[in-house]
DNA sequence: ACGACCCTACCTACTGGTAGGTAGCATGCG
DNA sequence: CGCATGCTACCTACCAGTAGGTAGGGTCGT
């Protein structure tokens, strides 16, 4: 119980850290600080940072995923399932966090290779997602896609993506769901 | 001559090592390294990293706004002028780099507060200016504002930051001109 | 008794930054 | 002219601090 409540501390903590200070500014002598055992201590949990941040994206990829096949199946008209995709998108930055795979982006030239590839597998389920709810938004005549739904697709989640990185520059969160409403709204009907 | 040779070097180096590894990953090794003199003699020109960092911002925007300027004067219809502005925001990340100032705010936290006052501004300098040709398209009816000037300046500005960080992490760059050129052909009137 | 868990103590590599010195060029002065 | 002075630009050598990681031992529940 104990090893679980640890490891899944750490998880937690580390993800905060890098949300907020990046990955590479971030160290084990943080996260020990603030998880209450030796830095030493978290190698018996994670051998390597390498390791740790890695665990750190699946754990995410995998709640995302959760979340996108629920909001996939629910039965909604198209452009409040967007929205509800950026609710939960933005959801994270209101505690005044960055995305995590937006801050591992930023350095993304100092990630280990593995990261780097899950980083990437991560927008790429976003994509895929978007693109088939466009898809079906559009089929469905719910929606009127200007463009291909590939780029639509690329529209909204950078711009979910860059309104986070706006937001936390101008210390200033609420900005992100009234833009990306309005996104929506012109590719609503 | 020489001074101002290496100088600049400096900075240019600094510029790619921040915008590929982030400003917490690149060190004065790394940047000894490139420019081909010794740690110590860096210090010379920048008593320290933080002073470094804000001359590069310094520099940075200035030539920003200079172009801001210029482009601001230009006789142009007003969505050429935003694609011209987002041609020069994604043109820096033809060579394979993120935005300077992305790259920044991604380690937020992590940087002085002499940084983060800089990268702030530099998001407000380029939301005034977007906000400005907005109003003025709108008046010239050139352009159709949904919501209101200073919402669709975020969007567009959000866009284009977030599809450097997805281009960034997809590796793939190309991906960032044709979603902005969709954003604005929406706005077009 | 065994393994999970966490500890102290330690390692090497490297961080930004400092101390002090030197080569070369410019300026000023007798 | 010769020569001291002082500046720029860089050097070597080093600092304390911290990075991620390792070795080995103690404690505790099963």
């Amino acid at each position: 119980m104990a090893t679980l409540d640890t490891k899944s501390a750490l998880l937690t903590e580390a993800e905060t850290l890098v949300r907020t200070l990046g990955y590479a500014a971030f160290s084990y002598a943080d996260l020990s600080e603030r998880v209450g055992i030796r830095k030493a201590s978290i190698h018996h949990h994670f051998s390597t940072k390498e390791v740790l941040g890695n665990a750190l994206i699946d754990g995410y990829l995998e709640r995302f995923s959760a979340q996108l096949e629920e909001l996939s199946a629910a039965d909604m008209d198209t452009s409040r399932k967007l929205l509800a995709y950026g609710d939960f998108f933005a959801g994270s930055l209101d505690d005044g966090l960055m995305p995590l795979c937006g801050a591992l982006a930023a350095d993304a030239a100092y990630l280990p290779a593995s990261m780097q590839r899950r980083v990437k597998k991560f927008f790429e389920l976003h994509l895929t997602w978007l693109e088939a709810v466009l898809r079906e938004g559009a089929a469905r005549r719910q929606i009127k896609l200007q463009g291909s739904a590939h780029k639509s697709a690329l529209l909204l989640l950078s711009t979910l993506q860059g309104a986070s990185v706006v937001a936390w520059a101008l210390k200033d969160p609420s900005v992100i769901k009234p833009v990306f409403r309005q996104l929506v709204e012109t590719m609503a009907k």
